[in-house]
RNA sequence: GCCGCGUUGGUCAAUCGGCUAAGACGCAUCCCUUUCACGGAUGAAUGACGGGUUCGACUCCCGUACGCGGUACCA
């Protein structure tokens, strides 16, 4: 009775893995696991009949970084394969003339040309674009309109043709939309989309349904850029008599702009300054780099959780959720119909929260390796303390470095403008005994270092406030970083007396 | 234009007819801390509009407005 449940992600290949696109694929993989079913990668290769180099390894990355796992895919083989829409194109014809021998289908001869012509032929201010539909296919160069004679020698010739769905006249098509409920279109407003393209390979709309069906997916989660065409697809399942065996459809919410309305767009990254990307893109096109959320800085995690809630809640006030946590409580049922503006810093919250609750020798590990192009050899142990010390004001990876580099470096340059206005020779005579005295201070800690330092002010007769932020400028060159007592305990006695020397000397 | 889908604070959003309308981000003020944060407290800020139905409507129905999507041999 319960089906295994199969969900397919079946990524655009025109561009980078964008927000939209990570979030289908994380709904689509957390039903099915929720459900012990499988996740699957069908690649779309081609763009318009041309390959796009690639872009397979690039989403199975960007899959593997955001740990959304597929079962069978082109990596992985399977029972299904090929998984690669262009190593699939022979498949797709005979469906398609499958469908124009039961008469719901046809061969279309028009050229480009000749389409440009009907369409501003027809065009008025009440129909600025004219479809290809009922009526208007009755005067065009088509399977339907062409003399048995005509058609045969045009077949013969090899004249260049698509195979178009002929749509029925006066008809509704329903659908149950599981984030929707009942959805339904008039037929006679639906045009005749073309199935098989001149070129022979399929469109979207023959390509899904021949895929899902043969696929055997049972749930199909996409945006809802593609509701207006599930009709076609609806038919398609009917007239290729798989009806029985058609997915359930769940159309899910555009993410839009943060500013302004529309969908999300590639470009919008660039221009309000915030990733759209899983991983960095660099487009073939225009040979531009487009920064991702892995390289700016986010946490896997935090960037799934992010995504899941943008559209989603489980009914309380829960906003952290693991991934298994999300599989867990994830509901499509309770996925938002309406769409969700990106908030950047909402998103960086999020990362923010998952810094704050990552173990620091995990966090650790992930920042040596980003900071593997640095002439330091780092000690593990010490990058975990490090790393403990400053997560809790690190927003993003790349932060750690800018918060804690004064741990395993001389501070490079010094805010002495700070305190300059208050400087004078009993604050610099302080430091010079404060610097000798801790030569006999051992064991070299927190608690030692502090009430020296206390002990010392309070002889000078100086208040140990006002010498703490000179101190921690010597330290660690700004205003910024753990508790000061702390950073000299970690650096040690040798930096800390190296740095108090150094610091005296320049100011 | 037409078709479809939407509409709770600036943003993400709870509510399945009882609302003095949660919570979070951001913002502001304060406490903590003589750094920066974390943490804690407080505050400003929301049901598009008009009709119904109902004892009662943010919740249900109908209009209108607005937004978005689609209207390609793109996905």
């Amino acid at each position: 009775m319960n089906k295994k449940p199969r969900l397919r992600f079946a990524p655009s290949p025109t561009g980078g893995l964008h927000l939209g696109g990570v979030r289908t694929a994380l709904y689509n993989y957390l039903f099915a696991k929720q459900n012990g079913g499988d996740f699957i990668l069908r690649i779309e290769d081609t763009d318009q009949g041309r390959f796009v180099a690639g872009a397979e390894q690039y989403i199975i990355d960007c899959l593997n970084w955001c740990g959304l796992i597929p079962d069978e895919g082109p990596h992985t083989g399977g029972p299904h394969h090929p998984y690669r829409q262009s190593e699939r194109k022979d498949l797709y014809r005979q469906y398609a003339e499958q469908l124009v021998n039961q008469g719901h289908a046809y061969y279309a001869f028009d050229s480009t040309h000749e389409l440009e012509a009907m369409r501003a032929d027809y065009k008025t201010a009440e129909n600025p674009s004219p479809q290809y539909n009922f009526v208007l296919r009755e005067k065009m160069r088509n399977s339907l309109t062409l003399a048995a004679e005509e058609l045969s020698r045009l077949l013969q010739e090899q004249q260049p043709y698509v195979i178009r769905i002929k749509m029925p006249a006066n008809e509704e098509v329903k659908f149950t939309d599981m984030i929707r409920g009942e959805v339904s279109f008039h037929t006679n407003l639906v045009d005749d989309k073309v199935l098989l393209k001149a070129d022979g390979m399929p469109t979207y709309h023959l390509a899904v349904v021949v895929d899902d069906y043969l696929m055997k997916i049972t749930h199909a989660f996409r945006g809802e850029e593609w509701l207006s065409s599930a009709p076609v697809h609806i038919l398609l399942w009917k007239y290729l008599g798989w009806e029985t065996e058609m997915p359930q459809w769940a159309h899910l919410p555009l993410i839009l702009k943060p500013d302004g309305h529309g969908k999300l767009s590639k470009r919008d990254g660039d221009r309000l300054g915030f990733p759209v990307f899983a991983m960095n893109w660099k487009d073939a096109a225009t040979n531009e780099l487009m920064t991702g959320f892995k390289e700016i800085g986010f946490l896997p995690e935090a960037f799934i959780n992010m995504l899941a809630m943008l559209g989603w809640n489980d009914g309380s006030s829960q906003e952290i959720f693991s991934l298994n946590e999300l599989i867990e409580k994830f509901l499509i049922e309770r996925v938002h119909k309406g769409g969700a503006k990106f908030d950047y810093e909402k998103a960086k919250w999020f990362n923010h929260e998952w810094i704050k609750r990552t173990g620091d020798d995990m966090l650790s590990n992930l920042l040596i390796e980003l900071w593997k192009d640095k002439k330091i050899t780092f000690d593990r142990a010490f990058v975990q303390k490090v790393t403990g010390m400053v997560k809790e004001r690190c927003v993003l990876l790349n932060d750690f470095w800018d918060q804690s580099s004064f741990f395993f470096e001389m501070p490079s340059t010094y805010d002495f403008a700070s305190l300059r206005p208050k400087w004078n020779d009993a604050k610099r005579n302080f430091f010079k005994s404060f610097n000798d005295a801790l030569h006999g201070i051992d064991p070299f800690d927190v608690q030692s270092i502090e009430s020296l330092f206390k002990d010392l002010a309070a002889s000078g007769n100086i208040k140990p406030g006002e010498l703490q932020l000179p101190f921690r400028i010597m330290l660690v060159g700004g205003k910024f970083g753990p508790p000061v007592f702390e950073i000299a305990a970690t650096i040690g006695k040798a930096q800390t007396q190296q740095r108090i020397q150094n610091a005296l000397s320049m100011i």
